[in-house]
RNA sequence: GUCGCUGUAGCUCAGUGGAUAGAGCGACCGCCUCCUAAGCGGUAGGCCGGAGGUUCGAAUCCUCUCAGCGACGCCA
């Protein structure tokens, strides 16, 4: 059991003594900032105050006197009423066995036997993935590992839209830039896709199938939309597989849609659908929405917002606990929609949680630059991760809560420097591995004899909050704070480096303890890293 | 107008009820005869947008207010 459980489990009893029945989560153990206040620290005292009918410091004093664990070497009263505990030597040392046992898996959770479909990107197969696509997918594939080793069942999903306006457009573009290389007028309407992708992607189809497809008929028109979302899609899938991001389901709306899917829904639905000027509404205000919203336009066609609905049946029809959808922060107003939509069929409104991830500005030698100067359009993720390495862009892109807007400094990003923040922590991993081969003949001493320095307690306490560090932020959702935890276990590793000799040929024993954290912190950044998608070098 | 996000060091941002508000970058001063100086130690820099309130205690919660961005479509 960590520490911090423990000293729960005694925090409780001693209440309970005095009739006081708590929770685990009613009690909040903090590791104290400085050494003067203990290892560790409790608010509880000051907390319950009012509870116990007495001050802070009087129901402090009793927990002073009444916790009782083998752990503690004691106890003391602080401020207002803050209860802080000294622990005994060698209550710390017992993670590094821990950690040197598990190395693969030190930091995941038993599983809890919950399904959580987390979704994000499905970008539209029209075009080149840009960075608000890149954050998302940064966002999203964070909280995926972060809430799989937190003991979630992950699956990670992308939606394609392969079906309506958008993909009509799509062809009619590729049509028109495949006539074009045939010496024919281009003839793009203003909503179709006028970017220089659809031209390569039209050079590709006339080396293909020549002039076979210049006919205007269903079959050519039918033609030119599968093979635009077959080759936007593919560009899509290559730029993410390069980003080490991947889906464990691919769902088509086209798929969706099959076996009257949605007329029945509708059918489902009817109670709460009316017609007005030709249009059908759901009656989404009745439920959480601010007004009611289409879903058959008066031309008879479906918004998009219909099948959106069955897909989301079809998810929860798949026996999740909770769906995440990860969204660029333009679909707030969706949010309570479909969570309506979801109540309808009877599914609690907590039953969807979406993630909005707000925009990214990027910025180079201080001004903001919206285009990229090579093509004259949106810098696109692709020329982004080209500029600046996989690591960097997903560092960075993490480091950041997704509630805040992004501002992107290039430069920084650039640099392959101390400057940039990603090296500090791979820096501090490989430092790991370095004294570790240096010192490769000496065998490691997990017991933790002899690390009793500050930095080493320190390092001792940061590589044992790791599996609380995880849960926490996968409950909270937010990746920037497993950034945090990995920045601050690299400051804790290069300070012990700088002020301890690591390898003293002198003092085996030391060494053999020291190695042996050593090993454990290379073990905690490698996993860490991991849980962020950026890679922990061996040697820089 | 309604709703959402944001406002903290020169810049970019952590910190959402606890002790002296933190980090990176930038600035300045130190530290390699010795395991990677992509590092370490130190200095300077803050009425936490403003005003009220809640309580033992507020950057954090509530109300009001100011400013920036975004969303409010029979687009997706």
């Amino acid at each position: 059991m960590s520490n911090e459980l423990e000293l729960k489990k005694c925090l409780r009893e001693a209440f309970a003594k005095r009739g006081l029945n708590l929770s685990d989560s009613d009690i909040v153990i903090e590791r104290s900032k400085e050494s003067s206040h203990g290892d560790y620290s409790t608010n509880a005292a000051m907390k319950c105050a009012k509870m116990a009918h007495c001050n802070p410091r009087e129901l402090a004093c009793y927990l002073q006197q009444n916790l009782q664990s083998d752990l503690i070497d004691h106890i003391e009263i602080a401020g207002p009423g803050f209860v802080n505990f000294f622990m005994k030597k060698g209550a710390l040392q017992g993670i590094i066995g821990t950690i040197l046992a598990n190395p693969d898996t030190y930091g995941r959770s038993p599983s809890n036997g919950k399904k959580i479909d987390v979704e994000f990107v499905s970008a539209n197969p029209t075009g080149n993935l840009h960075l608000g696509h890149t954050r998302i997918a940064v966002v999203g594939d964070v909280i995926s590992n972060l809430l799989d080793w937190a003991g979630y069942d992950v699956t990670r999903e992308y939606y394609l839209n392969d079906c309506g306006n958008q993909v009509e457009h799509l062809g009619h573009s590729l049509r028109g830039r495949y006539h074009e290389l045939f010496g024919e007028p281009c003839e793009l309407d203003a909503d179709d896709y006028h970017g220089t992708d659809i031209i390569e992607i039209a050079k590709q189809l006339k080396e293909e199938k020549g002039d076979s497809l210049l006919a205007d008929n269903q079959e050519t028109h039918d033609f030119f939309i599968e093979y635009g979302i077959k080759a936007e899609l593919a560009k899509i899938k290559r730029d993410l597989d390069e980003f080490r991001v991947h889906f464990d389901v691919l769902t088509k709306e086209s798929d969706i849609r099959k076996g009257n899917a949605i007329e029945n829904t509708i059918k489902e639905l009817s109670p709460h659908i009316y017609e007005k000027d030709g249009a059908y509404y759901l009656k989404t205000s009745d439920y959480l929405d601010d007004k009611d919203r289409p879903i058959i336009k008066s031309n008879g066609q479906y918004t998009y917002f219909m099948p959106d609905i069955c897909y989301h049946y079809n998810k929860m029809s798949r026996g999740f606990d909770l769906l995440i959808d990860v969204l660029g922060a333009d679909h707030h107003g969706y949010i309570n929609r479909m969570k309506s939509a979801l109540m309808m069929k009877g599914y609690p409104a907590d039953s969807l949680e979406v993630e909005l991830v707000q925009v990214v500005r990027t910025f180079r030698d201080g001004v903001e630059v919206k285009m990229s100067k090579r093509t004259g359009q949106a810098i696109t993720h692709r020329e982004l991760v080209a500029e600046c390495g996989v690591d960097a862009v997903r560092y960075l892109f993490a480091e950041r809560s997704q509630s805040s807007h992004l501002d992107f400094n290039y430069n920084l990003a650039m640099q392959q420097s101390s400057e940039n923040p990603v090296f500090y922590a791979q820096y501090a991993h490989a430092r790991c591995c370095s004294v570790l081969s240096l010192g490769q003949d000496i065998p490691l001493d997990p017991s933790g004899t002899g690390l009793d320095s500050e930095v080493e307690s320190a390092l001792l306490k940061q590589l044992a909050c790791f599996p609380s560090a995880i849960c926490s932020a996968a409950e909270e959702r937010a990746p920037h704070k497993m950034a945090a935890y990995i920045h601050k276990t690299a400051e804790l590793v290069h300070e012990f480096y700088a002020k301890a000799r690591i390898i003293d040929r002198n003092n085996i024993s030391l060494t053999s303890s020291r190695l042996a954290l050593i090993k454990a912190s290379e073990i905690v950044l490698k996993n860490a890293l991991s849980l962020l998608g950026v890679s922990a070098p061996s040697k820089m």
